[in-house]
DNA sequence: GTGGTTTTTCCTGTTT
DNA sequence: GAAACAGGAAAAACCA
C-alpha cells in the first residue's frame, strides 16, 4: 500500500493549550474545522461532536501517514454514529483506510474501557471501605437506629467517562463461555485470548455500553488522569491480523469482548514492563513527533524504575509517575504473578531493598515477551520479524537495553553490549535461538515460550508457542520504520 | 555456608 | 571505522 503522506501544514499544526481551535485550523471540504488540539480523549466518546472524531482521525492519521483527505469520508460522523458503525460501513465510507480506523477505533475504545475498568474497580474498593468503616460504626453506635448504606458518590475527579453496562465482569465469568477458562487464570500467556477467540465467545451486535448509561458532561469535566491511565497506548497498536479480520462487528462489540479479556480477576493482559503512554492527541514520542508523552508505570515489581522511553529524544519532556496499582489482579507478567503480598519494596533512607522476594523477577527472555506484548514497545522498539517462527527485532536495542538495566537496582545504565551478552547467555539455555547474518533478531528457542505458558517443552510448533494463534498468515506487515503497512 | 542458576561486567576477536 | 555479534571468564545476585 502507498504510504501517503500527511501535508507539510497539517505536520505543522500547532496545538493551543486552551483546547481550542488553534489559527492553524484547517477547513475541510465538508466546512469543518479539523484541528488536532481538540480534546477528544477527555470527552465520553459517544459525545463526540463531528469535530472530536476528526481530531481523532487526524491523529490515527498523522501517525499512520494517512493523507488527511481520508478523513473527509467521516466528515458528517458524530461520535455516538462511529460507535455503532460496523467495520463494512467503515470500509464504505473509506475503502482504503476504514479498516484501519476501525481497528484504530476498537484499540481507543478499549483503551478508554480499560480506564474506565481500574476506575469501577477503585470505586468497588472505596464502597468496600465505607462499608467496612459503616459497620464498624455501627459497631460503635450499638444504639443508634441503623443508617441505610450511603450512595456511594464519585467525587474523584479521575471520572468515569462512560459508564459500563451493568452486567457486570463477574457475570461474564458465570457464562458457560468463560468458565471453561477458570482454571487458567493464573497465568497471563495461558489465557489470553485472541480477537477473534473473544468474538467466538460474546455476543457480537450487543453494544457493551450504552449511551445511556452515559454520565451527560459535567461542567467540571477533567482529563484523564496519569495516574489512572491506562499503561497501554492504543496508538501503538498495530491492527492484528485477527482485528482486522472484523467483517461485522462494530466497535461495540470489539469492546464487549475486550473487557473480559482485560479485567477477569485473575486475567494478567499488562506487561511488567514499563508502557509508553502517549495522549491520542499525539504521535508516538519514539517518533519524536510528540512532546508530552508521559511513562507510567505499571509494574508492581520493586525492582522497576520509571522509564526513559525517549531517552535520546530530547525533544520529549516525560512526567514521571507511579500508578496507583489497582488491587484487582494487578498488571503482571507472566513471572510477576508469582510475587506475594510479601513482595514488598522496602524504602530506607533512600535506598530500595528487597524484602522476600519470591522470585527474582522476570527473565530477560520473558522480559523480551513483555515487551513484544506491550503496544507501548511493539513496534516502537521491538517487534516481531516473524511471530509464527518466534524471531524478534530489536528496532531500538539500546532503549530495550536500557529498559531491561531498569530493573536493576544501579546508576549506571546497562549498555546494550551487556544486554546483548546476556541474550547470548540464553542461546546455550535454549530459550533464545541465534538468528545468523540478521542484526538485531533473535528468536525464541523451543523451551522459552512453552515453559512460559505452562505447556511443556516441546509442545510448540510453528504455531504453538504463539500467544496468539495462528489461524491466518499475517495480513500486515511492518516496513522498515516498524510502522504498519498492509499488504 | 554451599551450590546452582542467572545476570552483569569486561574482554578479545570476528563479521557486517 | 563503527556497530553488532560471538563467546570466554569472572564476579555478583539470587534462591533453594
Amino acid at each position: 500500500m502507498d504510504q501517503e503522506v500527511l501535508p507539510e501544514d497539517l505536520e505543522n499544526l500547532q496545538i493551543d493549550q486552551n483546547q481550542q481551535l488553534s489559527p492553524t485550523t484547517v477547513m475541510t471540504e465538508g466546512g469543518v474545522a479539523l484541528s488536532p488540539s481538540l480534546s477528544y480523549h477527555v470527552c465520553p466518546l459517544n459525545h463526540w461532536r463531528k469535530e472530536h472524531v476528526l481530531a481523532w482521525l487526524w491523529d490515527v492519521s498523522k501517525e499512520q501517514n494517512i493523507s488527511a483527505g481520508n478523513l473527509l469520508s467521516f466528515v458528517e460522523c458524530s461520535g455516538a454514529q462511529l460507535l455503532q458503525l460496523p467495520l463494512d460501513k467503515f470500509v464504505a465510507l473509506n475503502p482504503h483506510h476504514g479498516e484501519l480506523f476501525f481497528s484504530r477505533l476498537c484499540s481507543y475504545v478499549q483503551y478508554r474501557s480499560r480506564q474506565n475498568g481500574y476506575h469501577q474497580h477503585h470505586l468497588h474498593l472505596q464502597r468496600q471501605q465505607q462499608q467496612q468503616q459503616q459497620q464498624h460504626q455501627q459497631e460503635q453506635q450499638q444504639q443508634q437506629p441503623q443508617q441505610q448504606p450511603t450512595e456511594f458518590v464519585n467525587n474523584d475527579s479521575g471520572a468515569t467517562y462512560y459508564q459500563l453496562q451493568p452486567r457486570s465482569i463477574q457475570q461474564y465469568h458465570n457464562t458457560p463461555q468463560h468458565g471453561q477458562h477458570h482454571h487458567h487464570h493464573h497465568h497471563h500467556y495461558q489465557h489470553h485470548p485472541s480477537w477473534a477467540e473473544n468474538r467466538g465467545s460474546y455476543p457480537t451486535h450487543q453494544p457493551y455500553f450504552s449511551e445511556a448509561a452515559t454520565p451527560p458532561l459535567q461542567p467540571g469535566y477533567s482529563p484523564p488522569s496519569p495516574s489512572g491511565a491506562s499503561c497501554h497506548s492504543p496508538y501503538h497498536m498495530p491492527p492484528t491480523p485477527d482485528s482486522l479480520s472484523h467483517t461485522q462487528d462494530s466497535v461495540y462489540s470489539s469492546v464487549h469482548t475486550f473487557r473480559q479479556a482485560t479485567f477477569s480477576p485473575n486475567h494478567h493482559s499488562f506487561p511488567p514492563t514499563l508502557s509508553s503512554f502517549s495522549p491520542p492527541s499525539a504521535g508516538s514520542c519514539s517518533e519524536g513527533s510528540y512532546s508530552g508523552s508521559m511513562e507510567v508505570y505499571t509494574h508492581p515489581h520493586p525492582e522497576y524504575k520509571p522509564s526513559i522511553a525517549c531517552e535520546t529524544d530530547s525533544s520529549c519532556t516525560h512526567h514521571f509517575q507511579l500508578c496507583p496499582l489497582p488491587d484487582i489482579s494487578p498488571p503482571l507478567s507472566s513471572s510477576a504473578h508469582l510475587h506475594t503480598t510479601d513482595d514488598q519494596l522496602c524504602i530506607q533512607d533512600g535506598q530500595k531493598k528487597i524484602k522476600n522476594r519470591g522470585e527474582r523477577g522476570p527473565k530477560l527472555w520473558e522480559f523480551l515477551l513483555d515487551l513484544l506484548e506491550d503496544p507501548g514497545c511493539n513496534p516502537a522498539i521491538i517487534r516481531w520479524e516473524n511471530e509464527e517462527e518466534r524471531t524478534f527485532r530489536l528496532t531500538s536495542p539500546h532503549k530495550v537495553a536500557l529498559r531491561w538495566g531498569q530493573r536493576r537496582p544501579k546508576e549506571s545504565q546497562l549498555p546494550y553490549d551487556y544486554f546483548a551478552r546476556a541474550l547470548r547467555y540464553h542461546y546455550n539455555t535454549g530459550m533464545l535461538i541465534s538468528v545468523p547474518e540478521r542484526k538485531l533478531v533473535y528468536k525464541f528457542g523451543p523451551k522459552a515460550i512453552p515453559t512460559r505458558r505452562g505447556e511443556g517443552v516441546g509442545a510448540v510448533g510453528a504455531c504453538g508457542g504463539s500467544r496468539t494463534p495462528c489461524t491466518s498468515p499475517p495480513c500486515n506487515q511492518f516496513d522498515h520504520s516498524g510502522r504498519l503497512t498492509f499488504s
